[in-house]
DNA sequence: GGCTCAGTTTATCGAGCGATCACCAGAGAT
DNA sequence: ATCTCTGGTGATCGCTCGATAAACTGAGCC
C-alpha cells in the first residue's frame, strides 16, 4: 500500500513496517487465523504469524474485539464490490446469462475456505452485520432477481415479491450456496464444473418460477395438498 | 430414566442423583450449553447448569473432550431414528408423497437452535463425524431418492446415481437446509409453513430431475453453454 | 553527532481455563 | 447404630488468555 519509505530494497528479516502496512497485515493474518480458529483464536497465535510480539496488536487496536470488527468489515464488504446491480438489471442482455453470470462471478467471490468459514462463524455468533448482510442479499439479489424474471415472464413488476416467490428463490440460492459449504468447510467432493452446477440449478429454478407464475397468474396460488 | 430409588418424593433441592441419570443430564446440557456457546464453553458454566460443582464432572468423563464426542453421538444419531429406509422406498405410495412426508419428518427432527448450531460448530471444527454425516446423508438419502426418481421415471435403476444427478439433489437438499439456517441460526423472517416450503422445492425438483431425464435419455446430457 | 519520535519488545497482571486430589456426607445394608 | 460405598465438594495446580506499562531501538531531521 503506502510505503512511506522510497522504495529501499526490503530486507529479509523485516520489521518495522508503516502503521498502515502492519495494521492491514493485522487484519489479514488475523482474517486466515480466525478463518480456521474460530474467533477463539489467540492474538500470541496472531502475532507469531506475523513474526511479531503479542502486544504489538494493543498498538493498533484497542482490543481484540475491534480487530474482531475490522476483519468483519473486510470480509463482508469484499464481495460487494463486483457491482451486480448492473449485472442483473441488464436488461439489453437475456435473463438467464444474467443470471448465470452473476452468480458465477458472486461465487467465485465467496466460494473460498477463508471467506465461508468467517461468514458461519459470524453467522453462529449472532451478530448484527450477519443479519445485515442476509437481509443484503435478499433485497439486493434475490429481489432483484425475482423482479427481472417476473419482468421476463410479462408480469407486473410488483415493488415487492410475494413470501412464496422469496422462499423459492431462497431455497434456489441457498442450493448454491451449500455447494460451497461442501466443497470448502466440509471438504466433500463435488460436482466439479461449478458453471455447469450453477446453470442446473438455473434451469430447476426458472422452470419453478415459471411454474409459480402460471399457476396464478397475479395472486398467491392455492397451496397444493400433497402429504400423505 | 432408570432412577434405582423406588419412586420417593423428588427433593426441591434435588442432589445425588444416580450415576445414569447424572451422566445424561451432563450429555444434555452440554449440547445446551455447547450449542449457544460453541465447544470453547467452559466447564465450570455447565456445572452451573446442573447446580453442582465443576469437578463432578470429571467423575463421569475423564476430560471434557470425551464429553464432547458424547455431545456429537447424541446429536448425529438422534435424527437417524425416523427408519426413512422404509419411508422412501415404500414404493406402494406415491413417490411425490414419500418425499414430502420425509422430507417434513427430517427436518422436522434437524430444523432446531440447538441442533443445527451443533452441526455447523462441529461441521466448523472439521471432525471425521461430520463427514461421515454428509456421505450418510449422500447414500442413504439422496442417491436413494434418485434411485426411487429413476424408477418412478421409468428409467434403469442404475447402481450409482451420475454425478448431474446427485449434483442436483445437493442443491435441492441443501436448499431445504439452508431453510433452517435462515430461521433457526440468522433468526431471519421465512415463509412459516415449512410444509408449503419443502412441497415448492420439491415441485422444482422434480421438474427438473424430468428435464434432466429427457434431455439425456440415459446418457451424460451434453451441458449448455450459456455464459455470455 | 545527538535529538526525537514512532514502531517494537520485555515483563507482568488478573482472570479463566481444564484437570487433580483429598476430603465430605448421606443413603442402604447389616 | 454403625459401616461402607459412592455421589459430591473445596482447594488448588499449571497454563493460556487479553491487556497494560515501561523500556528499547532505529530511521529521519537538525
Amino acid at each position: 500500500m503506502n510505503r512511506k519509505t522510497p522504495l529501499k530494497r526490503v530486507r529479509t528479516k523485516q520489521k518495522r513496517l508503516s502503521a498502515d502496512d502492519r495494521r492491514s497485515e493485522f487484519v489479514t493474518k488475523a482474517t486466515e487465523l480466525f478463518a480456521e480458529e474460530g474467533f477463539g483464536g489467540g492474538t500470541r497465535a496472531l502475532a507469531r504469524k506475523l513474526g511479531v510480539t503479542q502486544p504489538l496488536l494493543y498498538r493498533y487496536f484497542p482490543s481484540k474485539d475491534d480487530l474482531i470488527k475490522e476483519v468483519y468489515r473486510k470480509v463482508y464488504l469484499e464481495p460487494l464490490e463486483i457491482g451486480w446491480e448492473r449485472l442483473l438489471s441488464d436488461r439489453s442482455r437475456p435473463l438467464r446469462a444474467r443470471l448465470q453470470e452473476f452468480y458465477e462471478v458472486y461465487t467465485d467471490a465467496i466460494f473460498n475456505r477463508r471467506w465461508l468459514r468467517i461468514y458461519l462463524y459470524s453467522g453462529l455468533k449472532g451478530l448484527d452485520i450477519n443479519r445485515w448482510y442476509v437481509g443484503m442479499v435478499k433485497d439486493k439479489i434475490l429481489t432483484r432477481i425475482l423482479r427481472e424474471c417476473r419482468h421476463d415472464a410479462g408480469l407486473a413488476t410488483q415493488s415487492r415479491p410475494s413470501a412464496a416467490e422469496l422462499e423459492l428463490a431462497w431455497v434456489f440460492h441457498g442450493g448454491i450456496f451449500y455447494y460451497g459449504v461442501r466443497k470448502y468447510i466440509y471438504e466433500a467432493p463435488v460436482l466439479e464444473d461449478k458453471a455447469q452446477m450453477i446453470s442446473d440449478a438455473l434451469d430447476i429454478f426458472l422452470a419453478g418460477f415459471e411454474r409459480m407464475a402460471e399457476s396464478a397468474t397475479d395472486r398467491r396460488r392455492a397451496p397444493i395438498k400433497v402429504v400423505g
